[in-house]
DNA sequence: CATATTATTATACGCTTGAACAATAGCGAC
DNA sequence: GTCGCTATTGTTCAAGCGTATAATAATATG
């Protein structure tokens, strides 16, 4: 019975292999089939691997969702330009892939469901949440105040309130029955409804 | 060693009260703790019961996301009265209990990662889906035409789409971080969105 | 080249899972 | 009342789960 050769991956690789596995996994099979085994194998490493680099599955699932959350709103929130660029392109990236796609939605729903199950998904979820919206209020303030309109906190809670409502409602129908739109709807829609709501032109016509 | 006394449940009660327990621990549990057995011991019966209700598991589970998606569309399907104010009432049922709270988004969510695994689950979803949105742009179509307002076709797609994903959107948010808003403050919000969107009052201020 | 270190494999363990099935208690029909 | 039907129980089973641990192959170090 000979033992199976294999490579040491270097620092920190087998960890993120690990990670991007595990969410592989909770893709294509749910929270409940991405099993050590199954996750294992994806890796192409065994099972008992896994606990040689995170004290539990749990842990590793954790991290995994952080691996999402910072997926999901890493590029948005590093836009440049001036404010109308911005608000823009993120409103654009949110909208278009690899940010919407039924993957990254089967991913989110599984530990959204999760969230109120687990103290420490809760916490990853709630540090996520405010980081995006408190990025989009931000945008919205620099914006409002390039156009001259009223910027108050108040207003700009609002406004963030009911723009990362739509873009997160139009990304979920995006990612879940992307089929039903054209190509470029979903952001043409987008734009053309927070010009609605803000009651002011963000160039969307320029693209 | 004697066996349990039990009553026998009259026609269908027992199937839905097994339904409920299901969607009961797949709130408290998440979907990979709601065990036979677990199901079983909140319905109040042994697991073999649930094998003379249901096929299989998944049999169960699926009717239960059936259970689901009635519970979060069938309100609003069902409002009454002059455009304007189905419009209002339509958005007020998404946007407070028992549509939007902390359970329900679990549930939807715990199935929603599921639909691109389970092809059952997916065309269960794309029904209620469907329903949900042609029921908004019927509404859209009423109101834009008492309104005196372009009624198209293509007019009421994008704003069906617009308004559904803001909809979804702030029902996210509003389930997923309640506490953060103030009472009534996101139905306000969307009364404010929708009659920006549209161009036309529908008198959100007579509540 | 020899040795120490450790990342990785392989196997085993106790537990839970969905399902199968025989036994039986409740209840309506007559 | 008692008989027959079936809803319900209780037990069993094989498979799969997360975890523990010992053996070992790969690499770093001198």
């Amino acid at each position: 019975m000979n033992r199976r050769t294999f490579h040491r991956a270097p620092e920190g690789e087998r960890r993120q292999e690990l990670i991007e596995a595990t969410l592989d996994c909770i893709a294509e099979f749910g929270l409940k089939g991405a099993t050590v085994r199954q996750i294992a194998i994806r890796a192409g490493v065994t099972a008992g691997l896994v606990r040689h680099y995170f004290e539990s599955k749990d842990q590793m699932v954790a991290e995994a969702y952080r691996a999402v959350i910072a997926s999901l709103t890493d590029k948005a929130a590093h836009v440049e330009g001036d404010p109308e660029t911005r608000l823009r392109d993120f409103i654009a990236i949110n909208l278009t892939e690899p940010v919407a796609d039924s993957r990254s939605i089967s991913l989110w729903a599984a530990f959204i469901s999760q969230v109120r199950v687990d103290p420490i998904l809760a916490e990853i979820h709630r540090d996520g949440y405010l980081t995006f919206r408190n990025t989009l209020q931000d945008l919205l303030a620099d914006f409002l105040a390039v156009k001259n309109k009223p910027a108050d906190a108040e207003t700009c809670r609002a406004y963030a309130i009911a723009i990362n409502g739509l873009v997160d409602g139009l990304w979920i129908e995006g990612c879940l029955a992307g089929d039903l739109f054209r190509e470029g709807e979903l952001v043409a829609i987008a734009m053309g409804s927070v010009e609605a709501l803000l009651g002011a032109s963000i160039g969307s016509d320029k693209q």
